[in-house]
RNA sequence: UGAGCAGACUAUGUGACAGCAUGAACGCUUUUCAGUUCAUGAGGAAAGUCCGGGCAUCACAAAGCAGGGUAGCUGUUAACGGCAGCCGAGGGCGACCUCAGGGCAAGUGCAACAGAGAUAUACUGCCUGUUUUCGCAGGUAACGGUGGAAAGGCGAGGUAAGAGCUCACCAGUGUGCAGGAGACUGUACAGCUAUGUAAACCCUACCCGAUGCAACGUCUAUUGGUGCUUUAUAUCUUAACGUUCGCUUGACGGAUAUGAAGUAAUGACGGCUUUAACUUAUCGGCGACGGUAAGUAUAGAUAAAUUGUCACACUCGACAGAACCCGGCUUAUCGGUCUGGUCACUAC
RNA sequence: UCCUCCUUAGCUCAGUCGGUAGAGCACUCGGCUGUUAACCGAGUUGUCGCCCGUUCGAGCCGGGCAGGGGGAG
């Protein structure tokens, strides 16, 4: 990947998940929040509940295909954790890029923004 | 042809484009990062963590107790609770399958309900004596019912009625002899009849030190506290304290406080894949397995790599993802293929 | 990676050494009251997580699975 690190703390994605911005879909749930950095951070969620290892190693890859095809559009600066649901592992991989494509990364944007405009207030 | 038994193998395949991890080479560069090319890249269970072993550490890793495990015999192995062959018991017409399969003839405990009685007894009975009868005393345990189990079974003799009281056959126990490597089998004799339960306590024989690769080793940043090591001073003494899961003994270290110096944690790298390895041939063995020869190199990540899309083919694709490594066991699983026995029916 | 414990009525839990499983709450019916609650009386409710085994007989003993909780590094 271009400009993006792996997310490893655990204590990130606590933060993240605390005062990040989420987007929720039918396959994943996406937090977001800027990190004032010249660089992104990335990191993938795939708990127990989807499955077994089979699923959740799966889930991981479609996820990470999915960003690494989408990188180029995102905004730089922030940090990113997506979260597997379920679904995810019944479906195909091309139906999963084109929505992180299409959807995912405007509404990546939209939250940014938003987020921005709390961090002022 | 149908049904059934045992064993072995396999686990969608091919191509195109894009992508991931590791290694090598190339070129770039002070080096790194990034790049190009090539090679390699999950399983029969990788799973459960139920056993066993390697490896590492615990200062020595010792002895006993406690605790845990195993339980027909012989073999196999690094080892095993695995496996092979055999023995015994049970099931199936059979191929074949199942068995924690040592000891209640050491001790202790337990056996509800029913039943006269549950480890010792006498209700209904039978017989003898006595008695008008009822009953009482004695003998006896075949018959009756209860129960999972009633003091060997069954038949004959015997007797007042009966009883291993006697005899034949059978079952069980002990001793001798024969065979076998042994479990055990066969046979002769003897006295005797002994409920079940050790997956109840327990006894017997054999085995087990503990902790686990987040073990452990090397290098390194910082230093306020903390631990460890060294050293100086003071105090205490030969008993206390500390060390190895529990207890005892043994062994080892003298111990505590204060000051000074060094060191550990963090991170990185190693451990990390060449072996009780795999394939083929051959020899020994009924077999598990072992020997010899030749050949092969075949994942090694650390938020964790094998994928996505498209096309074609068919039997239309199950269970499922390595994390230190091996040998087993157990559990999950769509199907397919092959081999060797068995039974039934039909035809020749 | 490893170690432990649990699973019983709709819910929360008892059930020692094997002998047909209970308590409280809940639920149903009746009583009391003008009515409801409270109270009194009566009653219903279990594949003892699942599968094998030992035993004459397993909730309990042994083994194997499944699900859940807790702990150590």
């Amino acid at each position: 990947m271009l400009y993006t690190e792996k997310m490893k703390d655990n204590k990130n994605f606590l933060a993240l998940y605390r005062r990040g911005r989420y987007i929720a879909s039918k396959y994943s749930v996406i937090y977001v929040m800027p990190n004032n950095r010249p660089y992104n951070r990335f990191g993938i969620t795939a708990g127990k509940k989807i499955g077994n290892a089979v699923n959740r190693n799966r889930a991981k890859r479609l996820i990470r295909l999915a960003y690494r095809e989408a990188e180029l559009k995102m905004p730089i600066g922030i940090d990113i954790v997506i979260v597997a649901r379920k679904a995810l592992c019944e479906i195909k991989s091309s139906e999963y890029s084109l929505y992180m494509m299409e959807q995912g990364v405007k509404e990546i944007a939209r939250a940014i923004e938003k987020g921005i405009g709390n961090g002022k207030r």
